[in-house]
DNA sequence: ACCTGAACACCGTTCAAGT
DNA sequence: ACCTGAACACCGTTCAAGT
């Protein structure tokens, strides 16, 4: 009856897990999951999963991996179009998984898995900021501006903004980057 | 042995068990704080604590509100202040709670509690940044450039920057609102 | 009203055993 | 190498019983 040492490659088998990961964790919260509910939608026994994965943290991780490679994938044909318009499309893309947004920003401090990953995550959209600029922004500011810009679009993703407020949002953000981008450093007050 | 019917009154004892709870939380964080272990900590049986909260969440929000309480009455002797640095010191006063604010973020979308709180907490913020001005900002972006305010510094607190970046963000983002507030509202092209 | 000791239904994870 | 059934040590929460 047990169905061992499946022909079923492991990539692939993976893969399947995955995917019912991604669904739960999406539909019903990464908490409301538990590894043996998961299990039973894929099919096999909770441990099953720890052959595939080391904990749930990575199985998470796993997910995100899948979705952001998608994100910045689908991303790649808006390269041109306004940079006010390339954030109103991320945030709309990111909104359905705001709560998996805000569960790894939760689980940072408890796993190191999820820690190493949302380093990552902000260190792509950090160069994809850059990248989209006229110009390069005065070096001793750029790393605040982007993190002003980062943290806006984390922001409007994870909380409740009307859509008009949503397109002002990226309107103040898109211009903030080009204003610092083509004005030159101005010595602040004070 | 059990001592029922102490003669500590009921919001004293309250205090105790709170007083417990935010020490717990924001030394081993939310999760690594279970009831049983917050309840040996205050001298209690866990099942005491659920005669003063009704779960952990609002044991967290009771927290996050006497955290908050502290905070808005030590920030008011900072009127006055130029805007960047009562962002900095809200900052650096929310950083050793980072992990609460993330937890509370996580948690927004699984307990009322938590939800009513942190709808709360926004509100609360924004009339504060809104108060700051020196004068209106143009009313269509206003919603707008205050979230933007808010989500910076909800980032600066979560996320790690060096204390330049943190400088800088401040600037930036104090910058941003007193232009707002001074500059007419410019119809954005296209 | 307040508090206990004991239980309940779970949870993520692991282990011995099978093929 | 892969997978199972059964267990482990917990978790948040509740309940009957005491004062």
């Amino acid at each position: 009856m047990p169905r061992n040492r499946r022909p079923v490659p492991r990539e692939e088998k993976r893969e399947e897990l995955l995917a019912a990961a991604a669904e739960l964790f999406v539909v019903d919260g990464y908490e409301a999951t538990s590894m043996t509910r998961l299990a039973r939608r894929a099919g096999v026994t909770p441990n099953t999963l720890y052959w595939y994965f080391r904990d749930k943290d990575e199985l998470l991780v796993a997910v995100a991996d899948r979705f952001t490679d998608a994100l910045l994938h689908e991303h790649a044909s808006l390269t041109g179009r306004p940079l006010a318009a390339q954030l109103s499309w991320l945030i709309h893309r990111l909104r359905p998984v705001r709560h998996l947004v805000a569960t790894m920003h939760g689980r940072v401090a408890v796993s190191d898995a999820v820690r190493t990953w949302h380093t990552g995550f902000h260190t792509t959209f950090e160069a994809l900021f850059t990248r989209q600029l006229p110009g390069p922004i005065a070096t001793d500011r750029r790393p605040a501006e982007i993190a002003v810009a980062t943290f806006a679009l984390e922001g409007a993703i994870t909380h409740d903004l009307d859509d008009e407020t949503t397109r002002q949002l990226c309107a103040v953000v898109a211009d903030r980057l080009h204003h610092a981008a083509t004005v030159a450093t101005t010595p602040r007050p004070e």
